[in-house]
DNA sequence: GGTATCGCTTTCCTTTCGGATACCGGTATA
DNA sequence: TATACCGGTATCCGAAAGGAAAGCGATACC
């Protein structure tokens, strides 16, 4: 809101080069995050508590390892998600969302709240 | 926030089955919206006012007509921006962000947050 | 007549995303 | 000995997103 009304003074004709298109930068930050195919499902999954992995794959079906993997190790780097192995035999896994992970839980709402309206406008009601 | 709370009742071992997924397809639908290569940049163009295809074009660099038309015709069936053709010469034709498109100010406001804070704690301040 | 502008569309190509399948070492179980 | 589970990795493929370049009808300008 006030992001968009800031720069309106900086922006002349060329976006790219100003303020304008660096201030887009943490917006696309935080897309990135939430889309791809699995993301918000797996976000979902952790929500209810530490998961192991191949108990995170049987509740999405669909979902293979190669893919669950890749985006636990985004969820990890992005300090999101935390991995804690146990020495048991077979070995534990356990993922889990990290306190800073949950602050993702207010802007989920925020994209739900918008997204269930513009699907009422566009379906029709 | 309180839509995650929401599901923890009726989510048990298959969240694909439940309510639990299909309270994700909005969010799904509101990241559809804003996300790909140029729609955020695009909107954001269409903020300072009423914009022509070419003055569009000019402004964001490297977007080439077959993507701009695309995206601008996504944002009009999402009754985002609206099109007027007007009957000069060479035709002029305008796009303008309608009324309800204005509403995304706040959503996209709340991704910047979020986006701004994650920037400093991943790239260390 | 030649060139330019506007608002696109069409075709072809590359790059990226994600799916299918197979496999790995280590341990348990029959 | 054979089979299964765990937590993955490696390889190959098809689909989808997006870029490059050309062209198009209408008009205007030189």
């Amino acid at each position: 809101m006030e992001v968009l009304e800031y720069d309106r003074r900086k922006c002349p004709n060329h976006l790219s080069t100003g303020e304008c298109t660096k201030m887009l930068l943490p917006v696309k930050d935080a897309l990135d995050i939430l889309s791809g195919k699995w993301k918000l499902q797996i976000i979902l999954a952790l929500t209810f508590g530490k998961k192991r992995f191949k108990q995170i794959q049987r509740e999405i079906p669909g979902l293979t390892p190669k893919m669950l993997s890749k985006e636990l190790k985004d969820l990890e780097i992005n300090e999101l998600a935390s991995r804690h192995v146990y020495d048991t035999s077979p070995v534990t896994v356990e993922y889990e969302l990290t306190p800073y992970g949950k602050t993702l839980k207010p802007l989920i709402g925020e994209l739900h709240k918008w997204g269930s309206k513009h699907r009422k406008k566009i379906t029709g009601k």
